[in-house]
DNA sequence: CGGCCGGTTGAGTACAATCAATTCTGGTGG
DNA sequence: CCACCAGAATTGATTGTACTCAACCGGCCG
């Protein structure tokens, strides 16, 4: 939690999103320009949290966000039952933070050892009221966030669990294609519970539905944290068809 | 389907949010200044559509995007299985249309007859370069639409189908009370099925767990679309403590 | 070498899906 | 105003799937 107020290991905070309009096959582009990455950086500290550690919790002041530099972060929430639910995984590049009342609405910790600019919601308000481009930057990226999480409420809206993980396994696949990864084999930056916790099922049922997968001849687990697609079709059967590329549009509501 | 480019029945299109800052007891505000309605007005046409019209499909050409005036829309996505998966419910003054690569990432459909500005999105776009503040309401009703779905998503991560219905009779109340209705009965505009496609239940299921509430004596069911709490203390055992009243903060991912 | 943590596997159970029959409701036309 | 109809909703019986609890495995670190 060490914070770090002048050294910057970056050139700053960095947002990215496939790009809204133009046809991008699926590529993800830095949505912010050198000169806005700069003008955040004034503003931002580094923050390292060790893997494990609570970044904040639910309820807690929000008076800051964070934006990625390295690492995997999980923002979760308790359930009635006493469960905890993760509400999205974070990853390089990614923001979070978001507050209702002055207060995160979940809870936030590291996965893996994480780096990450904070940014002071007082700091970073006055700078978007001078700053058409950047606010126009923030849209693009929450309407990206906005799918992803309709995408997730869909994941769970399944009812087979091989379904679930599935689409799980195809989730990240995308992460790393449109971050530009080059690979035959998926890797799972996070731990068998942590995609329980995710996909909604219990650490058992996934571990039955990543086996499933593999006897069925779909996926073959290289070891926990390194999966390839054997079968596309049959995979994709399972899936459901992969959405296109992706972009933003520009709209609003849940939709 | 009507287009109707010039008459006005109200003012312009309409955003309302909790108010980010300022603790509001649930209550929301009208983001958009006279001015801002008026300015997106001009551009705006507006479009009706009968009880179970389709208003998009997934995949269509996204050029413009929707503000309801009445009545209620399901923006929904067909499941590999078959069945449809309701992505969200837009009320009066929501906003839908969100695309990705120039395409509508999910089909809309009227539930009840609907009323609604339509925007082009390319002069919106145009708009919003232009005006910070226009852009700063749309991030904040982005950052609520995300917690709305995100609270979806969490919904759907619940085992119990009771304890699913409870939460979405909870979610239907508080929308009613942040806009103001003040009603110990709680009006759900939608039928048993519709309730089915957002909570990931059968239409049986919905069925068999309203009356298992009822039997408990937690809720009274006045007729298909009325409901009324009985047992607070009970219900929110089943449901969980309901968010704070709500406030959107400034943020992005998903979170 | 032993313990621990993450993961897998197994047996039994609980709960929601399914399929299907029946009742309820609201709307329409006589 | 009532009879009727169609769609919505309820209820019942059965089946399947994922949860639960618990035992077991295998790598990693001390």
């Amino acid at each position: 939690m060490a914070k770090n107020p002048t050294s910057m290991s970056r050139h700053g905070p960095t947002i990215r999103a496939l790009d809204p309009w133009t046809p991008s096959a699926g590529r993800m582009h830095h949505l912010l320009t050198d000169d806005e990455r700069a003008r955040l950086a004034v503003m931002a500290s580094i923050v390292r949290f060790k893997k494990g550690e609570v970044i904040y919790r639910e309820g807690d002041r929000a008076d800051a966000i964070f934006n990625i530099i390295s690492g995997v972060v999980s923002s979760y929430k308790k359930a009635p039952n006493g469960s905890e639910h993760m509400v999205a995984f974070l990853l390089v590049d990614d923001l979070f933070g978001l507050s209702a009342e002055g207060k995160y609405t979940n809870s936030a910790k590291a996965i893996t050892a994480v780096s990450a600019y904070r940014l002071p919601v007082i700091a970073l308000r006055g700078r978007l009221a001078k700053d058409p481009s950047l606010e126009f930057h923030v849209i693009c990226k929450l309407c990206e966030d906005l799918r992803q999480t309709q995408r997730h409420a869909f994941l769970l809206s399944q009812r087979s669990a091989i379904t679930k993980v599935a689409m799980f396994v195809q989730l990240i696949e995308q992460l790393g294609i449109a971050r530009g990864e080059q690979t035959a084999e998926i890797t799972l930056p996070m731990d068998r519970s942590d995609i329980g916790e995710y996909t909604g099922l219990t650490l058992a049922a996934v571990s039955r539905a990543f086996r499933s997968l593999t006897t069925r001849g779909v996926i073959k687990v290289r070891d926990r944290r390194h999966v390839r697609i054997i079968d596309r079709t049959a995979f994709e059967n399972i899936a459901g068809d992969p959405p296109e590329p992706l972009t933003v549009g520009l709209s609003g509501r849940p939709e």
